[in-house]
DNA sequence: AGATTATATGACCGTGTACGCATATAAGCA
DNA sequence: TGCTTATATGCGTACACGGTCATATAATCT
């Protein structure tokens, strides 16, 4: 799997859209709240004790995910329920993470690790 | 492959350096860059031509991927080189617009499509 | 109806940052 | 030494956005 010899055409459009979905994960208040959901769907309540911030800014990082198609909501009575509907999401920390830990890696190499 | 019983854990620090990952990728601009030196490193001058703004602005936006381990800086002569390091970048690209196609896919479905 | 609980939203502040303009640095050549 | 070209950087501006506080809305119960 080498490098491409045809360049990777997106139009304007498209690469905006693609810059939002990353912008939807570059907050670590928001990737907290995903990683709490990825056990399951849960209320805003509950994301509040995890997300060591307040409630209002909760409600909105979530709206937030909810925009950018990352977020399903549910409302049951005075409960709002949210949860993950982009089985992509934590593909992409994977690779991330996985990235992240070969920088470093080869960073430790450099001073005889 | 299923939900996750056991919750992700991540310290707040890896989950700034996750979050920062992201942003790199956040902005259109520095996307068509990354683009652009997917067939192979180009100078400055040649990323110029392809990212629609200016030459000072380009030559950031290529700092800011630099910095964030994503790409690499050659000198020779009066040019310097870019180049992608991080081999991970463009399987983000792809995972993230497989999710926009479904996503948009879904709601064409939704009007009859 | 009113009281209570859960969530959302308006107003505001501070910070970060993309971008443009002008200028500085670096490297090659006369 | 200038002179030219390629790249980087200081400065200013405009704007987006995370966070907090106070308040509004939604839903349930008495």
């Amino acid at each position: 799997m080498g490098k491409r010899t045809t360049a990777r055409v997106l139009s304007d459009q498209a690469l905006r859209l693609v810059a939002d979905r990353f912008k939807a994960l570059s907050e670590p208040t928001r990737l907290k709240l995903l990683m709490a959901l990825e056990t399951g769907e849960k209320t805003v309540s509950e994301l509040v004790e995890v997300a060591g911030t307040g409630q209002a800014n909760v409600s909105r990082q979530l709206q937030h995910l909810a925009e950018a198609g990352i977020l399903g909501r549910r409302r049951e009575g005075l409960n709002v329920y949210y949860r993950i509907v982009d089985p992509g999401v934590f593909q992409l920390c994977d690779v991330v993470c996985g990235s992240l830990q070969d920088y470093f890696e080869s960073r430790a190499r450099a001073f005889g690790g």
